[in-house]
DNA sequence: AAATAAATATCGTGA
DNA sequence: TCACGATGTTTATTT
């Protein structure tokens, strides 16, 4: 059976539960608890009504009604232990490297929950920067005509520019790709990328910040140091299968029965793939 | 009542139980599914277990076994819609500015949950980098004797140093401040902070990192840009911001720019302190 | 284990 | 709405 339930269960029955279910599956309960945290930082959590799920993978996640990230959690690693203290059922998740603790207090538990997945996640997403990065090589056109890149580095590198090459001039150029509109902090980062390849190096070191967009402070800044910008159309990159989807989309913001519904407008992999898998 | 869920529903019972409690809590649903986004990136993901939350603010996540981050989510704001459609049940979830759209094919729905949570979350969260601002505004000396600090700039100010003030020799400081170890990122912001105060006044300006920690190579480059590092060890900050909680005060909105202030940093209203609520 | 940088980052604040 | 900076960021990658 894939998915267990026990409802406004005593703390003695909850912990039973939990202990016949642990690693089995992602735990989850609900109810009214309190919650401290101490590691990195400290907080605590007065009293409420949240979802707790705990992962196989030592994972914590501590959510409320509202807001996309949980209140409190704890990574991967983390050591999940429940025990009935005082009546109540303690709920506590442990890492160490750095030391953190997250303990909650159930002060009613109004569900407990086991599930067991069956995932062979394999999520294939399309449109990170590394895949910006990876056009330009094919396409260095796009940077500026005559434009010649030569290899680039792999990521984690320290102090790795995404691109390097020289343009029709013979100048070297280092590039750095953003998949968003580039800020200051993305200026910096290709000036000192920059002044590292001009002192490694002599004669002239051009350094262009491509991007979709670029505000208008760090365009300015830019402009200061001497460096360019070369922006990007996503559109042309990206599928563009966005219209056509929001085109035959049932009526949001309301649920409702059934409009016939267009097909799906995912196309087959193409070149700027990246693939993720589950371990 | 507080929890109410549908075990093994088919795909029009589970649309049904959806719109019956839509907007009434988080909604929950377990099942196999296929995940498509498209917005700023792309990605597909292939057919596997997941557990679904909708919550009432127009949150989506999608959680897979392992792993902290969901595999899929929208943030708050989105708005969810659910139909039938080919004999499946599908959910979607799509967002304004920017663009994006998740929809979530089930083929098999294991159960479905509706959580009315009562919540009146407040967080007290100790620890962060505002505190160490504060902290050094309260005791200067932490960062070197004669240090007296003027006015601190708000934040989200643009171009905003953390602290700002003047040293023994009456030379012009700018200190930012990291609550954890402080890298390259953290060199070039306040190398930016420098420059752009040695552009607006004339006489020696200062850049001081005040960190727990640096990394050997922001502290190097830090020496080459005529930067300082200035060590400060959370160990003896965060036990005192502990104590303060522990002897109990109420939130603080504001702290003396007061340089004379030679006593205990954390006494009561103590400073070390923040607030959130929910909306 | 430490360091470096990306992320569909999210989130809060201020202009 | 946009821009900026913090986050208990997390996550992946490489040394």
């Amino acid at each position: 059976m894939p998915v267990r339930i026990l409802r406004d269960a005593l703390p003695e029955a909850a912990l039973r539960f939990l202990q016949a279910e642990l690693g089995k599956g992602v735990l989850q309960v609900i109810g009214l608890c309190e919650i401290d945290y101490q590691g990195r930082a400290e907080s605590s959590l007065s009293s409420g009504e949240r979802i707790i799920l705990l992962k196989p993978d030592g994972s914590l996640l501590v959510h409320t009604a509202s807001r996309l990230k949980p209140v409190n959690w704890q990574p991967p690693g983390s050591a999940h232990a429940a025990a009935v203290e005082g009546g109540e059922l303690v709920i506590t998740s442990r890492r160490r490297n750095p030391e953190e603790t997250v303990r909650i207090r159930m002060k009613e538990i109004h569900a407990v929950s086991c599930f067991r997945l069956r995932d062979d996640r394999e999520l294939m997403l399309v449109g990170t920067e590394e895949d910006l990065a990876r056009l330009l090589h094919v396409r260095p056109g796009l940077v500026e005509p005559g434009f010649r890149p030569w290899a680039r580095e792999r990521r984690g590198e320290r102090g790795q520019m995404d691109v390097y090459g020289e343009d029709a001039a013979g100048r070297r150029v280092v590039i750095e790709v953003k998949r968003r509109q580039a800020s200051m902090k993305e200026v910096e980062q290709l000036r000192r990328y920059v002044e590292k390849e001009r002192q490694a190096r002599a004669g002239p070191v051009r350094g262009v910040l491509v991007a979709p967009g670029i505000t208008e402070r760090a365009k300015r800044y830019l402009g200061e140091l001497g460096l360019e910008f070369k922006r990007v159309e996503w559109e042309r990159i990206l599928p563009k299968a966005r219209e056509a989807r929001a085109a035959g989309q049932t009526t949001l913001g309301t649920f409702e029965a059934a409009p016939a519904m267009k097909k799906e407008a995912f196309r087959s992999p193409g070149p700027l793939r990246t693939a993720e898998r589950a371990r």
